[in-house]
DNA sequence: CGGGCTCCTGACGAAGCGTCAGATATCCTT
DNA sequence: AAGGATATCTGACGCTTCGTCAGGAGCCCG
């Protein structure tokens, strides 16, 4: 069904051997490396030699255990995967109503915010990789944030169902976007100050436009 | 204060002398491929010597008026900008009140989602070089957006005036994450597939959440 | 202690890049 | 219309980085 490459149960070398104890600590070494040294340098300029160099070892023996740099970061992209869950935990946590659920979407906003800042590196070759038509990436995305994404859309179903959104929304495409909309706004908040906009007001809005999307009521005034 | 480098006046080639008849035309024919090679081929697979070959010229021509292919795609980019006028003039045609104002929601959630996909290629390549943190593109990208971002921002504000939205919104920050939707849902249309979503579903939900976050009003129902 | 497996090395050939000295085309002057 | 000056083009070259491979070093166990 799947690939055998990056089989969840048995890692794998080049050379199609099962490596052993020294083999994963060199393994761990590497992609340790990497994503230390992908804090410093741009992408572009992260060389295999270097990345070796760093970890004490030889160019070949990076190529043992990752077919290029973009596989190692796909790595520590996957790693990352499982912590997606925190989103789903804020969506989860309340009924979405009054006070209670706008503090719930500001809390949103924050968790996409400091998550994005807290992996900006690995996240930025995600959002690259995937712009050069990288199923791989793509697919880590997609596994980060489909749980959010379903949650959000359940509950936008639930209020539709109570009446509280006219027919014509659709909770699906509502949660896909609201998310995007995250996404991309904490992956480049920083660009908003060339029009003098504070991240600050970014998550108040972010917060706002999710709250009434999700409720179809206006937020509750602060 | 600014470079001459691209000065808007005077081009000039890689030697600092301003091309003749001829030497336009070179590059006029450089540019053209690169456009053309972009629909066809991935960025990164973009050699400047088969541009050159396809171009019927040979690589050190290239380089007489392009320092590398992103410069050349610099260029493309440069010449859309313009466009973005598209955007204001659907903002700026009603008082996005009612029907009307709603119909203007949709046609600039259509707008965008037309423009991408027009200029998709360029345009991967421009958030392709933000993301590396190259600032030639990202003031390409902003100077595409910027007068869409005002114009919103104009609507919001003056609708905030009239006291349809309480205090705490910051017209300028929910212009910004408005166009950051629009832009990025846009550009990534297709990968909403996965969730079944189709793009007929998010251009209105965009249309939606834009008619609310301008108007403070819940869209009129269809 | 030695055979066999695991793991690592660093030099090598391929490929793309950007440059440059010289060749060619075009224009302008008289 | 010839001839010189300027504009433009060429393609081979030196450089860098890539990924590979044949062989050497380390480790474990009988």
């Amino acid at each position: 069904m799947a690939t055998d490459e990056e089989g969840s149960e048995e890692l794998r070398a080049a050379d199609g051997r099962v490596p052993g104890r020294r083999g994963r600590a060199t393994r761990h070494r590497l992609l340790d490396c990497t994503a230390q040294m992908l804090r410093a340098t741009s992408y572009r300029d992260l060389k295999v030699v270097d990345i070796a160099r760093e970890a004490g070892t030889s160019p070949g023996t990076f190529y043992q255990y990752f077919a290029d740099v973009e596989s190692a970061i796909l790595a520590l992209a996957d790693d990352m995967v499982g912590q997606g869950h925190r989103f789903v935990e804020i969506v989860e946590s309340t009924s979405w109503r009054g006070r209670a659920g706008y503090a719930s979407a500001l809390a949103l906003a924050d968790e996409f915010i400091g998550f994005w800042d807290e992996h900006q590196a690995v996240l930025r070759v995600v959002d690259l990789a995937i712009d050069e038509g990288d199923g791989r990436f793509a697919n880590v995305r997609t596994r980060l944030l489909n749980e959010v994404n379903n949650a959000l859309a359940a509950v936008i179903a639930d209020h539709k169902k109570q009446g509280r959104h006219p027919p014509e929304v659709d909770p699906m495409a509502t949660a896909g976007v609201l998310v995007a909309m995250l996404a991309h706004v904490s992956s480049h908040h920083f660009g908003f100050e060339f029009w003098g906009v504070r991240t600050g007001d970014l998550r108040t809005t972010m917060a706002r436009i999710l709250y009434w999307s999700v409720t179809g009521q206006k937020p509750p005034t602060t």
